[in-house]
DNA sequence: TTTTAAAAGCGTTATTATAACACTTATTAA
DNA sequence: TTAATAAGTGTTATAATAACGCTTTTAAAA
């Protein structure tokens, strides 16, 4: 009992010297009675990470390794602190896993259900973040116990993550048929038929690769290198690169610029 | 000084007996260390209101009437309370100056920046609503000092309500291009030009009347009556009522319903 | 009573986007 | 040399979208 009232005091502490440090330049006895009567609760952020190899689209999962559900699977997560804001949060979280920095990361939805953690009232906020699965840390990746499973083999995972999994998943469809998330989610040279595969991962459906190819080429963002891709077939898949600038000029132009190659 | 301290007590004793209450199964001490460390912070909601009338779209605003900021136009917001979900803080804020239960109401977007409240961290969720402009509680609106704004003609909002405002506009095209979300923002009986208005508003664009009304009525989910609105034409309008079972029997069928007047 | 003004209502055609479909090519390994 | 495998390519039918102007109804004004 003795640590709980400790730790009590020392929260007591930190709201009050923000309180009186951050005091408004208006500020007098009401404005603080509004902000004062209300709760401070725990807020969470989660993060969604996808990655792509040629088997489909996977989910960066950790081992967690504190209690409750310690040795169960879970999306990396951690709290909020008072100092940073949402997305310096998010970014702090993904860094901390994979080591990477300026990586596609946005922000989800916040879940609010007052039992999803049975420990204390806390509300998460799901950040899904897209990554090269080549370039992340793999020292990190060993440190948090994480493992990538295929987005069709999830194992149970705890709390309300399979909420948060499913959101995930819709987000990315609507994201990849008004942008092309593909540059994320891709090394820097891929081949069409690695494309193809990741659009039917995403939308989770075949399509025809000569419509695919149209479109995608259409589009006018992708630039066929000469070299091959030869791991995968006798012929070969030639590399092809995507364009960012003639993509930024195509959207700053106002060109409706739509990577979508079907209809959902 | 006494004031703050005590404040910070009372804080401190319901973080401690929510913790005891809710300790886990697995419950040891190292779990608690976990949570404890972690700075807890005021979680606020604030509420996009959208209304409806002939002559466009509308946004229901209030004057603040606590410090800082006070007297200024502000989204209708609250704090979530320890012992209620997101969706039911939401709810409540909604209620309160509206006197409506059971009205459309879609989480949007966490905003979470370090110092977008001065007074003290604060992350606020915002939500928004669709409501029917004439259903609502006259009286409720007085105590608030609410107001419509024609969406095109707001005031200048406190803090980061502005962007609020932006990001549930483009929400609600989204939602507009997906499902019809006229009826949650329509009178029971409604015509074909106020439906179109409504679009229009919504898309900040003009449509072919032809065009719409067609595409509109291919749809199958609307019901002509032989009523007419004689109020803005000599002519007169017939109104259409929405057939709510038709719509869901639709998609339940799997029928891809999309309520798209036109391509955004 | 006739005319005018103002919004409601209605159909057709051209254009563009999407979907369906099958064979040839390049290459390695048997 | 040939067999197996994935890569690569074009055409046609169908469906969705966009463009477009005249007629109808009725209240109010002349």
């Amino acid at each position: 009992m003795d640590r709980v009232l400790y730790w009590s005091f020392q929260i007591a502490g930190h709201e009050d010297s923000g309180l009186v440090e951050k005091r408004y330049k208006n500020s007098h006895i009401f404005m603080k009675n509004h902000y004062e009567e209300h709760d401070r609760i725990l807020v969470a952020l989660d993060c969604i990470i996808f990655g792509f190899d040629r088997s489909g689209l996977k989910l960066l999962l950790i081992k967690r390794d504190f209690e409750p559900e310690k040795g169960n699977w879970s999306l990396m997560g951690g709290f909020l602190k008072r100092e940073e804001s949402l997305d310096e949060a998010a970014d702090r979280i993904l860094h901390k896993l994979t080591g990477l920095k300026n990586v596609y990361l946005e922000q989800l939805y916040g879940f609010g259900e007052v039992d999803r953690d049975p420990v204390e009232r806390t509300v998460s906020i799901a950040y899904y973040a897209l990554i090269n699965i080549q370039e992340h840390d793999k020292e990190l990746m060993d440190k948090y116990g994480a493992r990538w499973f295929p987005i069709n083999e999830l194992p149970d995972l705890i709390f309300d993550h399979p909420q948060m999994v499913e959101a995930a998943k819709s987000r990315l469809q609507y994201r990849a048929s008004h942008e092309p998330v593909g540059f994320e989610l891709l090394p820097e040279k891929f081949t069409m038929p690695e494309l193809q595969i990741l659009y039917e991962a995403i939308y989770e459906t075949e399509l025809d690769k000569r419509n695919f190819r149209r479109r995608i080429l259409s589009m006018d963002v992708l630039v066929k290198t000469d070299e091959k891709q030869k791991k995968y077939s006798k012929k070969g898949a030639y590399f092809y690169k995507f364009n960012e600038e003639k993509y930024r000029a195509k959207i700053n132009n106002g060109d409706n610029l739509v990577f979508k190659p079907i209809k959902l």
